[in-house]
DNA sequence: CTGAAAGCGCTTACAG
DNA sequence: CTGAAAGCGCTTACAG
């Protein structure tokens, strides 16, 4: 005696009828649909999804890899996807992926294979090549946010340019000595360094400088507050301190900040500083940055993945150019001009 | 032909074999359990956990209700629980809740009732009594982490003593003119105020004022950087500035620093501030706090929800103390002196 | 310790 | 448009 059974029976219809009017899939007419819906409501019935899941094959649930819980910028996304698939009745399980071999292990070899979710969403974290083979076995809709491998599809910030642009805005300054902050590339990173997310930035910065006649210096941080200081103090303490610094993360720009604050550097009278990503706390710091917009990034790749899922072309019909070119072109960044960058001292 | 078969036929045994060598429930033979697991790793078997789900009832999933993600507090206790759960095999689905009341509506009346989940956690939400009932009536383990209600069981931290140290701290350093920046009671809040965690807060601030015969100022913050740099610029232009503000968490306390730092006040020599938290940034402010380890609430209740689930007492046997009652004990919290604290000027 | 069989609560061809 | 029935892939009494 199911509930499904309780509600055919007070409808005067058969669990299919029940099934169709409350699902709309198949047809129903009008009016038994209504009937059927106002008694589901009446008797407060909800759907098994795992009785739903087992006998449709759909499990109405959207997977997410994701690192560092606690890192701004990821729950920042993370929120962006749940914003969108909850309306849309779609529940998000989270996998937290750690460094830890045997933790990955067993998320990648069990835990994903349990057939618990209809697709799932990679951010931004270095897969090796046995991982990403793990995903693909898998059946199911792949996408990646931001992740530093080519394989797995879904809409990228263009890296490069964003490092120009923050290097850019620096030289439109007058800054001639700048300094960037970034990842170094041997940090237990995937195979190929030409997807990383880091690596493009840092290429987009040694580009624009070499336009210039400059050679623009690197020095590794962790993408965290503690290492972009570290960073930061190995520059200031050097024989030639830099007048400016692109830091790969807002985060290592405010770690920046504070190595500037312990020396007594007045930013930006003395330094200038520029950032990625729009934090919460940049206008705090009263920083100047290139906003990625991570929670817009969040909602596109659920729409992508909803899309992916459903065999649909995306929400809005939309003109001539199908919704998922629309869909994949480059995700928009934009540079926020604060207070931590101005001319060179002199 | 389900792949359970082809384990069951390669092994040699029945598909009721299979399942129990496998989940190591019943009685199995040495031998058959070991040549059983054997062949389900070689074929790459792991059941369906919607399957499973629906044979067993137990969907070895966990839901977290939790508000604003891309709060650092939620997202590191967040990170807390997963640490818990997943080596013990529990995937976490992640419910959302915002203000949106037909958001809302859908969370309690459909997505929690699909039977997707063993029981629920939820994070420091203000519930409505509807939702409460919402979250009774599933007839499924519910905690509560910090949550304003007595109704949900959870381990919590006792704020008024959070409030008192926070107000010790100052008062020991000789401040007698102290502000609080907390949240007004009347803010779209829950039924019991008395079980307000920043109504705990601030009566044990305004108790230990009263103790020494004084009287602490209020001000209505709302717990984001934005609100506590609002009531902390309403503090410093009136006609008698505090020397030392007590902000009922970190992220108002930043609010509070760049205030101070708009007026030039100094901190700590014209001014002193203490947050709570212990957020990932304090040190970096370099704020004085109460750290309430929001990893190990994450933690503690995770290991909480799974002794409900599960049934045990929890993972180690211990002495007399029955474990429940040990984790049911408040959670623990510490001052960190750092240097947004000093005696008064003058 | 192991197997045959029923059953978990839905969805979906297949007929009508 | 609607119903009877099979089936989704497991788990678990129940026998043996």
């Amino acid at each position: 005696m199911s509930a499904l059974d309780d509600v055919a029976r007070a409808a005067g219809v058969s669990t299919a009828t029940v099934s169709r009017a409350l699902s709309g899939r198949g047809r129903t007419s009008e009016a038994t649909r209504a009937r059927v819906r106002e008694v589901a409501e009446r008797l407060g019935y909800v759907a098994s999804a795992t009785a739903a899941g087992l006998a449709s094959g759909r499990a109405e649930n959207i997977g997410v890899i994701v690192p560092l819980m606690d890192r701004w910028f990821f729950a920042t996304v993370l929120d962006g996807i749940a914003s969108r698939l909850a309306p849309r009745g779609y529940d998000v399980t989270l996998y937290n992926v750690t460094d830890d071999p045997a933790q990955r292990r067993r998320l990648f070899e069990t835990a994903l294979r349990r057939r618990r979710v209809d697709a799932v969403i990679v951010l931004s974290v270095a897969l090796t090549d046995d991982e990403v083979a793990a995903l693909g076995s898998l059946g199911l809709p792949v996408r990646g946010l931001g992740v530093p491998r080519g394989e797995l599809g879904g809409p990228r910030v263009d890296d490069t340019a964003v490092g120009r642009a923050a290097t850019q805005h620096l030289r439109s300054l007058g800054h001639r000595d700048i300094a960037h902050i970034g990842q170094s590339v041997a940090g237990g990173g995937p195979a190929d360094p030409a997807f990383d997310i880091p690596s493009r930035r840092r290429a987009g910065f040694e580009a624009e400088m070499a336009a210039s006649g400059l050679t623009g210096r690197f020095v590794a941080g962790d993408f965290t507050v503690a290492g972009g200081a570290r960073a930061a103090r190995e520059l200031l303490t050097g024989p030639h301190p830099p007048t400016a610094i692109f830091a790969g993360s807002d985060e290592m720009a405010y770690g920046a900040l504070t190595a500037a604050r312990e020396r007594g550097i007045r930013v930006p009278a003395d330094l200038s500083i520029i950032g990625v990503d729009g934090h919460d706390l940049a206008d705090l710091f009263d920083l100047t940055t290139i906003d990625q917009f991570p929670h817009a990034q969040g909602e596109r790749v659920a729409d992508a993945i909803l899309a992916a899922v459903t065999g649909e072309a995306g929400p809005a019909a939309g003109g001539g150019v199908p919704r998922s070119a629309a869909a994949s072109g480059p995700l928009p960044f934009s540079l926020v001009t604060r207070g931590t960058t101005a001319p060179p001292p002199g």
